[in-house]
DNA sequence: TATGAATGAGCGTTCATTCAT
DNA sequence: GATGAATGAACGCTCATTCAT
């Protein structure tokens, strides 16, 4: 009775499989949520079974993780680019909320919701904390002097990575009623009325 | 399982029991969160039976809507009453960010899941954003107008709000890396730069 | 599809329940072993759900626990009872095995698994080892004089019991190759040799 | 999971690998027990993968039988060779608990546990039956004819075993409680005043 | 109104076994 | 002979919800 599944193996080798899964991985935390997702719909999204999967994680945490080192240190590289380049920090803003846009591949939609669920993990949590204080020290590290000494640099580093994550999540709940161009424009008002206008890198993109 | 009998039934008027229940709930949801927390230790917690809940509300997430409905009612009531005495922008912050300090008789840090869960259904994540965009109204329609026209001051009312969720979020998440004091203190800086010294209200509470 | 289980509750009050379910648990852990016994077999042999269940039992393992204890303390009350009446180790031997063997309304085929399966769990095994040794207490305590100081009284309750295992094990294993009656009449004339006859209380049932 | 590639495939001949895959398989279920070792464990243990352990094994329930009759026939020869040279019960008592210590290159804690599941298997138990009853004669034949005719030595054998066994089980179960030493000369003045003093062999090792 | 026994769908994880390469 | 990716059938446990009393 119930015509068993036949036996079938695509057989990839492991280090494909494990991108498969993590694209799945990463298409169903954020569409539906960390929690709302079942170990056995990655599985079935990337074309294997539930079992399958514990052949490549040890997990649905350690999915969870590998996501969120995967995404961070993409997001460490890139604002590291970004403070190479532009040492306004309104530039940084600029370029920072046009990448979460663009590399959106899928529904940011529940996005938060992944980043909340990564936190409740100790060690996940620990880690990005570790790694949002090295962003602040790279950040305050680089830009101008102009905008103050270390410590205040280190507040301004704060107060942008903050203002971001506040328009994001803000963007990805209500899109309509968050003008991201000019918030940046703003910030970057409020900015030169204090600092002087100080030079962002290559302007503009 | 299977607790000794307590048989306790006060049979409380109904209107007394829904405050106790959601008095519990949201105990419990700011504590440990709402996938956390069962609809047992809710009705529990409120001395009675997880059947009696049922009562009272027609389901957890119900009660969810009911508290989230309560929470931002009082927000925004505080909101009114402080954007009637304070006109600028970094007193606003100033006095949200103390508010939902001094407002957590329990530990907040699992407040953003609380919220996180509330967007995910529909009806209550439609209420909040037309909450939230009249809040924005609000801010706009009685910041001074030396902010700028209505459209500025939006603009500046979202940017204000954003920075505060993300304040809050990050100093939840880590509160060792965000000086809220130095914060407001540097919000109101660049403000003042840009729209020079504004009366902000009578000042401290 | 599938013609949804018709909501039958017969709805019996929790000690009732119980004694279902300790009842079930213990037919199904003797006759097929405790790994091999599911929650859901115990549940169904008792008229309800796997969930329902657990309204009862904290866990799977608790129910060992349960059941552990109940039989453990049968047996220490039955022990007890013995050594006020008979003073001879044989007749102890006697009374124990021909108990072990009227007691088990089902069969013992498995036993033995339930006992190793409790014993891998380190609350059961400490509460194991403690009745065991308060039993050679309690039989070194009894036992007439004649066989000894108290540390020989005490190895000779070893000898007793662990022969009683012994013998136990292997009838369970395979009866045809012990004879029960002529291992107890082997053991008396054993002791009868070393410490002369002494009375065994009322004598042979 | 996914061990990095460690791709070593000695290619050794079918015979070698199956002594060592025995090998492992008699450390990990003596230390840890039957169910909880797992086929993969065996294999890597023995320096292979787990698909390969099925090229000279059909099931993890055939190396549980290859390794009950191997310990089993090395038992026993052990028995032969004690009842040749000690024809006293309470020697051969003794060499049996001897060298089941010694025998323990690791922990034998559970050991019993391997024995059970070997007992449930229909083959392996009827192979254990009809062994046992083969020791029983062997010893029942060897034993002085001062012990009693055949029918008594015969249950003098059965009394033997299961005292071995019941002592064992209780020495792994809590050592503290029963001294193997006092249980041995127990009982042979049992039967040296049943039987007279019997020459026992050789003495001892 | 309140109780609490019962439901049932679901989830993360394990593991002996198979088989294409 | 060996690999290791894949299978699939369990299993213990959770919990929002229902309902007879």
């Amino acid at each position: 009775m119930v015509p068993r599944k036949i036996r079938q193996s695509p057989k990839l080798p492991a280090e494909k499989r494990r991108e498969q899964l993590l694209g799945s991985a990463r298409r169903l935390f954020t569409k539906n949520g960390y929690r709302e997702t079942t170990t056995e719909q990655i599985a079935l999204s990337a074309g294997l079974t539930k079992g399958a999967l514990y052949h490549h994680f040890k997990s649905k945490e350690n999915i969870l993780f590998e996501l969120v080192k995967e995404v961070t240190e993409r997001h460490f590289a890139r604002l590291d680019e970004v403070l190479g380049r532009a040492k306004a920090p309104a530039r940084v803003l600029d370029i920072l909320l046009e990448q979460s846009e663009s590399h959106s591949q899928c529904s940011l939609r529940d996005n938060v919701d992944f980043w909340i669920q990564a936190m409740r993990v100790p060690r996940i949590k620990r880690y990005l904390n570790r790694r949002f204080r090295e962003m602040v020290d790279r950040f305050a590290g680089s830009v101008d002097t102009r905008y103050g000494n270390k410590t205040q640099r280190n507040h301004l580093a704060v107060f942008t990575f903050s203002l971001f994550h506040g328009l994001r999540i803000r963007n990805v709940l209500d899109p309509r009623v968050v003008s991201l161009p000019a918030q940046i424009k703003l910030y970057g008002e409020l900015l030169d009325s204090k600092f002087g206008r100080i030079a962002s890198g290559k302007g503009r993109k």
